[in-house]
RNA sequence: GCGCCUGUAGCUCAACUGGACAGAGCGGCGGACUUCUAAUCCGUAGGUUGCAGGUUCGAGUCCUGCCAGGCGUGCCA
């Protein structure tokens, strides 16, 4: 990999320096290796000397000269990557590669295929990410969308770093809410059946209430009218809970996202777990009683309070089923828990972990906030709340646009940057949207070789030879390979930064330069050789193209 | 009041965590299909990065203070 190899050579090069007496020593310090914006900056660049400067008190166009120097003495004792080092600026040391190294590293990416970009550093450690986790009282917002596609790609990128990764579902199908939803497709079906009846005023007034008591009263009828109340409302309430749960599920299916468990809140709690992590954070002394209540010393670990764990009317609060949660995933043993939440839950964050650190559990828990999706309507507002008929739900929005649309509108942003959502623009731009552009140089690809074949040029098998790589010689090629290299760097970047958006916007700088590329040369011609090195690079392109849409879930089309 | 996030082109967003002339898409204007897919390409216009200071070789990025927006700040979930 060309970019570590660099690295490594740049370290030489200092120490060599060193120990020539050059520079004085000092630790190397962690540097930026890029490439450049502007094409005179070289193939690759770096600011080591600009760094160094600092600590070496020393001129930092002298120090970029003496590691350009004994690079160069490296590469001349035979090591065939670099073709020329630059200073320039304040600096920079810039690096021109020798063209047998780009066309060689251009077969690595061929040799490796579907495992190009991947890595090994996660170690196999395991890793739970939560996400999505909405109650089942109402269906996916918009918001939950975006979480639900950014978790996955999150997942994606983690699993191909090489950590294990299970996806989570949390059902918070317990509590107040879960009585209340009940109490609202009971009144519901109340109505149905001609009676009086309220949806009570913490209910859930969405029109979804009515068609869910719809269709309860298609499938069951009027049985339920004569019923208890206690046990009407139990039952209505068990019937709607599942079909919500079933429509959070296939909306999840329908954006390709995949849970491996959905976590039951209830069945925690009639395994009487909840009730045991209280206990015995009392008997550890984590736990105190105050005015009937019960508290948790969450302050004493960083918390800027204590918080309720039971209240006074004896129910425990939320949170203490949450403690109960992550402890329970923390036993399970995985190296780490991520759970992706909506900022308005930002105020939580910290004594959960105060919560996990008390339980010997510090620097387990990382939490990364989703920042909510603003929506709206040809540029006015459209409330999200579940408890007005007012609302747009996710999977209408998927119905319009399509999955591959809907995750690479919500992929393109970053997690942390609020989303303003405009539905009338999503399906204007839906036909505008920059996927096309990334599939459709998959797609190209992908012609061009149905072309091919029927020309009886052969696309497949094997690694060109030298002589045959060594036709690529336009600039518009050469900008392809190298772009295809930055891809191994960038999967790494974007798992450790959880930012699957830079993805996106590699693809598309990608996509440019095969369109640019094609648009300038033929790559099936009357010369086999060009022909069969143009072809090789349209398949190491194309494999990019589909490793890169595969960790964002979205589909690489063969043709469009 | 306090805490977290955000403020970048007309619009929606990037900018590799302090690097070189701040970039894309959409929208605007002008061009390119007899040749492997025009869902493409080329050119052009568009910016005091909310404001004011500071830190240094160098700031959209860091520090301070303002301004604006969102969210939070429950014995709610």
């Amino acid at each position: 990999m060309i970019a570590k190899e660099l690295r490594s050579l740049l370290g030489d090069a200092y120490r060599l320096a060193v120990s020539e007496g050059l520079l004085p020593p000092v630790e190397l310090p962690e540097f930026v290796l890029e490439r450049p914006r502007q094409k005179a900056h070289g193939h690759w660049a770096t600011n080591l000397a600009l760094l160094l400067a600092g600590s070496l008190k020393e001129n930092p166009r002298r120090i970029a000269e003496a590691i350009a120097a004994k690079l160069e003495g490296i590469e001349r004792r035979g090591n065939p990557t670099i073709e020329r080092v630059e200073v320039a600026g304040p600096g920079f040391i810039n690096l021109f590669l020798k063209k047998e190294r780009i066309l060689s590293e251009l077969t690595r990416v061929a040799g490796e295929g579907d495992d190009y970009g991947k890595w090994s550093f996660g170690e196999g450690k395991s890793i739970l990410v939560e996400f999505v986790s909405a109650n089942p009282v109402g269906p996916l917002h918009v918001g939950h969308g975006r979480w639900a596609a950014y978790g996955d790609a999150l997942c994606n990128l983690l699993e191909a770093v090489g950590y294990r990764v299970e996806r989570e579902f949390y059902l918070n199908d317990h509590g107040t809410q879960m009585e209340n939803f009940a109490a609202s497709v009971e009144a519901r079906y109340l109505q149905l059946g001609g009676l009086e009846a309220e949806v009570p005023e913490d209910g859930y007034h969405g029109s979804y209430v009515k068609d869910i008591a719809q269709q309860i009263w298609e499938e069951e009828g009027d049985r339920w009218l004569e019923a208890s109340p206690e046990e009407r409302r139990r039952h209505l309430g068990e019937l709607a809970y599942h079909k919500m749960l079933e429509e959070i599920r296939t909306t999840l299916e329908e954006l390709g996202v995949r849970f491996d468990r959905w976590f039951s809140e209830r069945e925690m709690h009639r395994r009487g777990e909840v009730e045991k992590v209280i206990s015995q954070l009392l008997q550890g002394g984590l736990a105190y009683e105050r005015d009937g209540a019960i508290w948790m010393a969450t302050s004493r670990f960083g918390d800027e309070k204590d918080r309720v764990l039971v209240r006074s009317n004896g129910q425990p609060t939320y949170f203490a089923a949450d403690i109960a949660y992550h402890l329970d995933k923390a036993r399970r043993g995985y190296w780490r828990l991520i759970n992706i939440w909506g900022a308005d839950h930002h105020g939580y964050v910290r004594r959960l972990q105060a919560a996990m650190e008390a339980q010997g559990y510090p620097g387990k828990l990382e939490v990364i906030l989703g920042q909510l999706v603003n929506l709206k309507r040809g540029g006015e507002p459209v409330r999200m709340s579940k408890r007005t008929g007012e609302m747009v739900t996710f999977r209408e929005l998927l119905k319009e646009v399509g999955k591959d649309v809907a995750r690479y509108i919500f992929l393109t942003r970053s997690q942390d940057s609020p989303l303003e959502f405009d539905i009338e623009l999503a399906k204007a731009e839906s036909m505008e949207n920059p996927v096309y552009y990334v599939q459709y140089a998959h797609a190209r690809i992908c012609s061009i070789m149905r072309y091919a074949e029927e020309k009886g040029v052969r696309t497949v098998g094997g690694i060109p030879a030298p002589q045959v790589l060594e036709r690529l010689v336009a600039e518009e090629e050469i900008d392809l390979a190298l772009k295809l290299f930055e891809f191994e760097e960038l999967v790494r970047d974007a798992a450790l930064e959880r930012a699957p958006h830079r993805l996106t916007r590699y693809l598309e700088d990608l996509s440019a330069l095969y369109h640019l590329f094609y648009q300038r040369h033929r790559v099936i011609s009357d010369d086999p050789e060009l022909t069969e090195a143009r072809i090789f690079l349209s398949l190491c392109t194309r494999q990019v193209l589909a490793n890169g849409l595969r960790l964002l879930g979205v589909s690489a089309p063969e043709r469009m």
